[in-house]
DNA sequence: GGGTCTAACCTGTATATACAAGCCAACGAA
DNA sequence: TTCGTTGGCTTGTATATACAGGTTAGACCC
């Protein structure tokens, strides 16, 4: 409840968050000085001084002192809803995100799936495979079912406007996660959807989330090796969740 | 002191980071109030206020509107530890662990590794080289560089009686670690040291880690891919990062 | 043209001041 | 005793002001 409304600092980093998420503004480009956000916003530059300094350690924006103030690429904050949903990862990237859906059938759950998703077996079980794609470029193949019974709805989603796992959340939050991290030599057809060189590698994320106490979605994630890591910040209290980042400007850089 | 000293705040920050490194602020003491700060450090309320607000942020302390200023518990050090140290992941499989020293040499910081360490260019910085081995087989080629005046005996220590993470963390626990994940083709010669098989990837992990609020320690260990995962396991409330499993028994139950 | 200098920006830090709101112990009235 | 009030502490936010130091564009001089 806004009883009493929000920290004006926040309100001006949530403003230009939007900005950055909304394309309005793009990494690289300036964000208004100091002095101007606080004529423009009515606060005092202390203010508008301790909004971007706050962007700057979350990752948002960089900033040169002589220069200005600019959007970075990428982000160096996390939390485990955005490494749930890919297409969050890549509008906080500033980049585009979009989605062609392989396949969506039902089918029965039998052994090692059975069993992950620890239902009996025989139940009805989603299967959802889709390409994501950043700025048109492939950078993930997810593979993933889904208890039927949680999302019965699940086949009838426009899953080309939302990923399957902001469609699970909206429908009950996650409480909890356990995934694996691998480095495999991906199938011959994961690797021409990526549209990778033969031998390259690809990082799979295999991860399992639960709600209401029970599994309800079991995702094999495959993102080719060359184009994508996870990162992570670990602080011994607030330990955090690994992140997924592209690095193609690690790859101009290295150049 | 040096031609710009550092800022205020960061000293007043260093100074109680180094309090609660020293066990003279033990988790739960309260720390002094901003005032007091104030009066007794000789700067403006406003300054221990940013640097008590950034220890916030960064997780070292708690602060409540009303009552004062607590020292956290960084309890989860334990986790950042096992994660830290591949001899202790394999005891506790129940296996053996052995390792083998490449190199250990002395060379200086110089561009990225500098500023990836923080130290100015040409400081000194030690640069390990080894392969561990859990019951004979090779699980991980570990290339470490680590701050030398955080470590001065590091070239005298016997690397394979005591891992460089467990010898680290002998001179003072680990605050905070940030790593990425990646999957790569490994060099040749790190593919042989591993007795991989051509065309396998291998599970990189790229680990700054942080002591005294300073980073301490860069590490680059590769893993092959078709013997070693990460694993990670979230809940809400205490979450946990990722440990490393080697896959030898996946492997068998998925035949 | 080519080099230099300066003025006008920018960020970064530091301070004094102000007010709101949370917490708690001490005090006093029923 | 018990309940409520109050005053003094705390953090949290917001502002105006000041100065230091980086950057750049354009004016200026040779």
């Amino acid at each position: 409840m806004s009883a009493t409304s929000k920290p004006r600092y926040q309100q001006l980093k949530d403003r230009i968050i939007g900005q950055i998420s909304d394309g309005e503004l793009r990494p690289g480009d300036r964000v208004s000085s100091e002095n101007q956000l606080a004529h423009s916003s009515k606060v005092s530059r202390m203010t508008a001084n301790r909004a971007l300094r706050e962007l700057t350690d979350e990752g948002y924006v960089e900033r040169i002192a002589g220069r200005g103030t600019f959007v970075l690429d990428r982000r160096a904050s996390s939390h485990v809803r955005d490494v749930q949903n890919i297409a969050d990862e890549i509008a906080r990237r500033g980049h585009q995100h979009s989605c062609r859906v392989l396949r969506a059938t039902r089918r029965r759950a039998r052994g090692e799936l059975a069993s992950a998703l620890d239902t009996p077996p025989g139940a009805s079980i989603y299967h959802l495979q889709l390409v994501h794609f950043e700025n048109s470029v492939p950078i993930q193949v997810e593979d993933r079912d889904v208890v039927a019974s949680f999302a019965p709805a699940c086949l009838e989603q426009d899953f080309s406007r939302i990923t399957p796992s902001a469609y699970l959340t909206s429908i009950c939050p996650l409480q909890e996660a356990e995934q694996v991290v691998r480095a495999e030599l991906p199938r011959p057809e994961v690797r021409d959807w990526l549209q990778m060189k033969s031998q390259e590698p690809v990082l799979v994320v295999l991860r399992r989330t639960w709600a209401r106490g029970r599994p309800v979605s079991f995702a094999r994630l495959q993102h080719p090796g060359s184009r994508y890591e996870l990162s992570g910040h670990y602080r011994p209290n607030e330990s955090e969740f690994a992140q997924a980042t592209d690095v193609v400007q690690l790859e101009a850089l290295s150049k």
